[in-house]
DNA sequence: TCGCCGGTCT
């Protein structure tokens, strides 16, 4: 009888040998063929296939091993979930050397800033220092970086620096580069300027775009300006970071000028750039600029990262037109779900803002739902505000407060404050003088707080306590800040403040608001006096709004921005009722787009609606 | 094994 045929198991097994035995004797130890397969930025699934490798090859106890296997979980792009991880791994070594313990921390250090995990790191670095593991410089811009993600090792930071300084870093650069964006970090700009002085040939490109942006980060952006003009050698991050500068400055154009500069020069146009700009196209609202932008990206085969999709959501989500884009942010988000893209939690901020904005309700709880479940991504206060943001202008406010009882961490004054202005808008008083109490308590000094709580006692026309809580907030020397609204025209700045004759076109700017206001009373409007917080009759009340600086600002656009352009204000405060009413009139009568930049959000207006649905 | 920039809730 012939033998049976070979089963193709049999055969496989017969070409290979148990991996073991192949891997000892192709390898030594030292090479650890299964981590040196694994990608630049492997996911926690392909760092678990290479762990299961290591113990089939009996390398499970390997302290170089398992070393490599941290320093993997900290290249990893989402650290967070595999903390857990991390630390079983740094549990199985017996005695941990220096470079195992290096790379714990950098994973402590790249989780959320939120987390504890990276307080953790300085707790783990004692441990290190007592038992007697040496340190070397890399563990220091590691255990840095985890000082300047929480406020609460501010001074955690400062006893690094002694270290670095008595174990004798002092001189490395990669430390001195750390040092100088810790203290930039914890805006201590003036601690990382001595740095940055002290030691000038210890200096390289990234120690200038450090300070760079630790000015840019204090608004001196004057500063910036110098240092960037100054600087030996520029590269791409040098010139995203002065944009960022002029950006956050809020010198948008300035910064929008210089990316062009940048690009007529010839800098490559990196990740960071992209993000810049759209950030700053989100901030103007230039839906048409970050449009133009993402087309770039498209025309120039620009690689899709994470980040920049997120950094579109964004600018989608930020510049939402009314009809035109404003679920484009979630489409964009769908389509690179599709694609396999992984989101991280920026990405979810970015989603469920959309959501917010676009009062999508289902959409906002299946999304955060996904961000949880599915994910596994921990949500942080933005999500959370997000959230109840969402709940809150869709007149859901005991979702939203049931919401809030359910969050792991307790609610910051943000999130207050969005419920606190929930509670305005929904005509809720006793439960937004309850909260709007409890937000002057916690910040004394923002005079936000005051504000939006007089404004409580204001729609119930309550006016005894509107003036009682303008009395508490002059008595704890806090005054509301003066409102103003600016308008670029003819290559000028134009500043407006409430009731103001200082312009030179004054007496036109003031016709032309009696214009508007007849316009306006034939297509039947009436004035909404409730935002007015004085104590003053009702015919001075509708004087003193008519002359709000939005609305100086807008009449002066209709005077001298070319029909078919649209008007953009920017104002320091949030809009009140009755302009954002008159600015939908005005939109629809005299057939004008106008777009608001207040100080939480745009209003695009656009024939008698405004992309804000009437919540903000 | 490293550092700098960028996207986040009223």
């Amino acid at each position: 009888m012939p033998p049976p045929p070979t089963s193709p198991r049999r055969g496989l097994r017969a070409l290979y040998p148990p991996p073991a035995a192949l891997f000892r004797r192709h390898f030594s130890v030292a090479q650890l063929p299964p981590l040196s397969l694994l990608p630049p930025c492997p996911s926690l699934h392909q760092i678990r296939q290479a762990h299961a490798l290591l113990v089939a090859l009996g390398l499970s106890s390997s302290r170089a091993a398992l070393g490599h296997l941290l320093a993997a979980c900290a290249a990893s792009p989402s650290p967070s979930p595999s903390l857990a991880y991390s630390r079983a791994v740094l549990g199985q070594i017996d005695v941990p050397n220096v470079f195992a313990c290096n790379n714990f921390i950098r994973c402590l250090a790249r989780s959320a800033a939120g987390d504890a995990a990276p307080g953790e790191a300085l707790t783990f670095y004692g441990r290190m220092r007592r038992g007697s593991i040496p340190t070397n410089n890399y563990t220091f811009p590691f255990l840095l970086q985890a000082c300047s993600k929480g406020s609460a090792v501010v001074y955690g930071g400062a006893q690094v620096h002694a270290h670095v300084v008595k174990l004798g870093h002092a001189g490395d650069v990669f430390v001195r580069n750390g040092l100088v964006h810790f203290y930039c970090e914890c805006r201590c700009v003036g601690d990382a300027r001595k740095m940055f002085d002290e030691l000038p040939d210890r200096r390289d490109v990234v120690t200038w775009n450090a300070i760079i942006a630790g000015y840019a980060r204090d608004e001196q952006v004057e500063v910036c300006e110098e240092l960037f003009a100054t600087m030996p050698e520029r590269d791409a991050i040098s010139w995203s970071t002065m944009i960022m500068g002029y950006v956050q400055g809020g010198l948008l154009e300035k910064g929008l000028g210089l990316f062009r500069e940048m690009v007529e020069r010839g800098v490559a146009v990196n990740e960071a750039t992209y993000v810049s700009v759209l950030s700053a196209s989100a901030q103007l609202g230039l839906l048409e600029h970050g449009q133009f932008i993402h087309s770039a990206i498209k025309a120039v085969k620009f690689p899709m990262t994470i980040t920049v999709a997120t950094a579109l959501v964004d600018m989608y989500a930020k510049c939402g037109c009314i009809a035109l884009s404003k679920q484009e942010a979630l489409q964009l988000f769908e389509r690179f779900m599709e694609e396999g893209l992984c989101p991280t939690s920026v990405t979810f901020v970015g989603v469920l803002n959309a959501c917010s904005r676009a009062g999508l309700v289902n959409d906002g709880r299946r999304h955060f739902d996904s961000m949880t479940r599915v994910h596994g991504i921990q949500p942080e206060m933005e999500h959370y505000g997000c959230m109840v943001d969402l709940f809150a202008r869709s007149g859901l406010v005991a979702e939203a407060l049931e919401f809030v009882e359910g969050m792991r961490v307790p609610p910051d004054p943000v999130l207050w404050g969005t419920l606190l202005g929930a509670c305005k808008t929904h005509g809720l008083v006793d439960l937004g003088v309850t909260i709007g109490n409890k937000l002057i308590e916690l910040e004394p000094s923002h005079d936000g707080h005051y504000v939006l709580l007089a404004g409580v006692y204001a729609k119930a026309r309550n006016w005894h306590n509107v003036a009682k809580v303008r009395q508490l907030m002059s008595s704890r020397g806090t005054s509301k800040s003066a409102g103003w609204s600016l308008i670029e025209a003819g290559g000028r700045v134009h500043k407006f403040t409430a009731g103001d004759r200082e312009h030179e076109r004054s007496t036109e700017i003031y016709q032309t608001l009696e214009t508007i206001g007849q316009r306006l009373a034939e297509a039947g409007y009436s004035p909404d006096v409730s935002c007015v917080l004085h104590d003053i009759g009702e015919e001075e009340k509708v004087h003193v709004m008519k002359e709000h600086s939005e609305r100086l600002a807008i009449a002066f656009g209709l005077m001298v921005i070319e029909a078919g352009h649209p008007i953009r204000v920017v104002k320091n405060l949030r809009v009140c009722g009755d302009c954002h009413e008159v600015s939908k009139m005005i939109s629809k009568v005299f057939e004008r787009e106008i777009i608001v930049r207040d100080g939480s959000r745009f209003h695009h207006f656009k024939e008698g609606s405004c992309s804000c649905l009437d919540y903000w």
